[in-house]
DNA sequence: TTGACATGCAGCTAAATAGCTGCATAATGA
DNA sequence: TCATTATGCAGCTATTTAGCTGCATGTCAA
């Protein structure tokens, strides 16, 4: 929980998830030609998003390419920040919760 | 938005949250009590969470009394979160803000 | 095979951060 | 008044972090 909070708070970070949100599936080098900043740098950013889960990879060749995981920030969603933003929107989250019960069934 | 991020990004101030949740209109030396650090430690971590518009503070005589403000963590959820955990509940939470809106008037 | 390409790994530096101590200021209450 | 209490402000240190360079590894394609 920790990891995801501190992988969010750099601005970076989170322009990488936003590029990934558009397009998954992007390799390191996709990623790095819209940042101003060396593929080291970034590389490591991305390890410390993959690091706390918000990012999949999978091997292809020579090739890594990078998925965005939604399940993490889904949490912090549910378990943390829902309670701080209203009784109303908590309300509607947990009937969220229970339409997905029923969903997976 | 990237102070706000910066804020929840230390556990220490994530717990001074949890607290205000609890309990609002705190005082510095109520908050620490719970907390192993000094309370010029802890002081700084309010002031951080003051500055990204977390906390809003009030003076009654010598004493800050500390208030939650949920607005931005709202903000955070609507603004930025929401588009990655869930189709459905961005639908949803766009519903409510239809919902608000309708409220205000 | 070999050059080009994609990535990883080690290590360096400057800046930010989290904790601390010490002292100052201001309000309360006996 | 004066001791106590609540907080602020300045400044120090150790740790973390974000950027960098340089080099190594492994894959693709001619």
């Amino acid at each position: 929980m920790d990891a995801i909070f501190k992988a969010l708070a750099d601005p970076t970070r989170r322009a990488l998830l936003d590029r990934l949100f558009v397009e998954q599936g992007q390799t390191l080098t996709q990623l790095i030609d819209e940042l101003d900043m060396r593929r080291q740098s970034a590389a490591k950013h991305l390890a410390v998003l993959e690091d706390a889960g918000l990012v999949s990879c999978q091997w292809h060749g020579r090739e890594k390419l990078h998925y965005l995981n939604p399940v993490p920030i889904a949490e912090i969603n549910r378990r943390w920040l829902d309670k701080f933003s209203g009784e109303r929107a908590a309300a509607i989250l947990n009937l969220i919760d229970a339409l997905q019960e029923t969903n997976d069934e």
